[in-house]
DNA sequence: TCTAATGATACCATTATTGTATCATTTGTA
DNA sequence: TACAAATGATACAATAATGGTATCATTAGA
């Protein structure tokens, strides 16, 4: 099962990559040439990381981004939230509810209990935790 | 997110379908006039069921299917492993890992958490419990 | 003015999932 | 014995999600 896609992934790499060089400006190049990632992918990765307030952005030559944030405001679970969606497992696991009433249905505390160790863990996890590795 | 597949779904239906008519051969043509699901895509799942043991078949005219046990013995997580591979998060969330070594990845506790509920919690689900709805 | 950068966007490719079709085989029954 | 109704096996097709490329406009430093 794959938790993170791509985006997500990508993402935490580009800003770890930031989060190694404060002050510095970063471009999509920096990142494609020490990383290995593919480079226009990416460049949509960083696009959105500025649009949600993650990074600041300058056009232009000697252009690229910085962290907009200190990297322990940095949450695995809020960039997983704008790559990939809301991370909730919904009232029913099936497509189509199996129960009559989802109030009755005795798999809804295990979903509930499920989905909240999952965000309580994901959103324990910041950018600076990953750093001291 | 989406923990389950069209394959466990109807999986889960059509066990269900037989589980409430314990003693009778259901044919995929009844629980596709019954269940309304896709025949010939549904009838590959019962085919997997049968092979994996939890279905018994009988072909030719007024064949059909029956379980091979008990709807307590019938888990969750089984049939999710079955459809879906095991339900692993892996060591790494990432594609390739993040970390120099993964025995100092700061993400692994947590992660092994978020698979030991995962999988505690469905393994606890039955499909006897779910036929009290 | 040239070049190197981002912003925006449209398009393409790959893969996973979901679904259909077909034919061989089996078996109850008229 | 022939027919019909079922499963077994398998190949194929459609769809959707994901991942990736290309392009052009805009900006700003040298
Ligand atoms: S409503 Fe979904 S399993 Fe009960
Ligand atoms: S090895 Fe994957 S995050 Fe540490």
């Amino acid at each position: 099962m794959n938790l993170l896609s791509r985006h997500t992934d990508y993402a935490v790499r580009a800003l770890l990559y930031m989060a190694n060089r404060v002050g510095e400006r970063v471009s999509s190049m920096d990142i494609h040439r020490d990383l290995k990632l593919p480079r226009p992918f990416m460049r949509k990765t960083l696009q959105v990381l500025q649009k949600e307030g993650y990074l600041v952005s300058v056009k232009g030559h000697k252009g690229g981004f910085m962290l907009a944030m200190p990297p322990q405001k940095i949450r695995l679970i809020g960039l997983m939230r704008i790559f990939q969606g809301d991370i909730s497992l919904s009232d029913c696991l099936f497509r189509k509810k199996l129960c009559r009433c989802v109030a009755v249905c005795p798999l809804r505390r295990e979903i509930k209990s499920m989905e909240a160790v999952l965000v309580d863990r994901l959103s324990g996890v910041s950018l600076a935790d990953l750093m001291v590795r």
